[in-house]
DNA sequence: CTCACGATTAGA
DNA sequence: CTAATCGTGAGA
């Protein structure tokens, strides 16, 4: 294990980091390692893009108004678990829960750029050798196959040694946009709560969202 | 029990 | 642009 690797390793967020509020971890996350360990070996990337999901008040969260169910009651527990779940019956998605006990929210993981095992990534994902380097693990979906991120994983401690967040000290420089994917929120959808690197290749969507242009009537 | 649907992706 | 594909959750 090179020095980089074994620094990543033995330097995992601490619980407070994960109890605050679902936007300023969302924020806060960008330019963190996620860090997964399995038999096939160790995988990692540097998060880049994330989303922000508040379950009270925010019309787009599973856990909406309180709304607790089999699925998402792990983001009712403490922050700093994992909250994984399957969509459109094809794909994984990697969350982390967000805030105290009792306190619903979860930050949605976009986009990650690879650092570590980019051939066990590419294995996972079946890609031809000839595909772009971007195709790992620039999207949700993507980066849940590359890093080996399964349901199992849901309600999982990420202060232990299979998935984890580790720090860094990586200077990011961040820009908002609209979430993705959530034309059933209503109002919601306006609100600003995607975040991502700027600049940064492996976001999965840069342009979509931004209001350059003011919405005609 | 039925059934509609999604915080997505790959491919035409 | 659309098909793929199934766990989940609401309702009968």
């Amino acid at each position: 294990m090179s020095f980089d690797e074994r620094k990543i390793a033995d330097d995992k967020l601490p619980r407070e980091f994960y109890t605050r509020d679902a936007l300023t971890v969302a924020e806060d996350l960008l330019g963190k390692y996620l860090v997964s360990r399995k038999e096939e070996g160790r995988t990692a990337g540097m998060i880049v893009e994330t989303e922000a999901y508040k379950g009270e008040e925010d019309p787009a969260s599973h856990a909406f108004s309180g709304e607790k169910t089999e699925r998402t009651k792990v983001q009712f527990e403490e922050g700093g678990r994992a909250y994984v779940y399957l969509i459109y019956g094809l794909y994984h998605c990697f969350n982390v829960v967000t805030g105290k006990e009792g306190e619903p929210g979860s930050v949605f993981v976009r986009a990650l750029e690879p650092v570590q095992g980019e051939d066990i990534m590419r294995k996972r994902r079946g890609l031809k050798d000839k595909k772009s380097k971007k195709e790992l693990t620039n999207g949700p979906g993507k980066l849940c196959m590359a890093m080996g991120i399964n349901k199992k994983m849901s309600g999982k401690d990420l202060g232990g040694e299979e998935l984890f967040v580790s720090r860094s000290e990586k200077e990011i420089e961040v820009k908002t946009a609209e979430r993705i994917n959530i034309d059933y929120a209503g109002e919601a959808k306006k609100w600003p709560w995607r975040f991502f690197v700027k600049g940064n290749p492996y976001v999965s969507e840069t342009d979509r969202g931004s209001r350059t242009s003011p919405i005609p009537e």
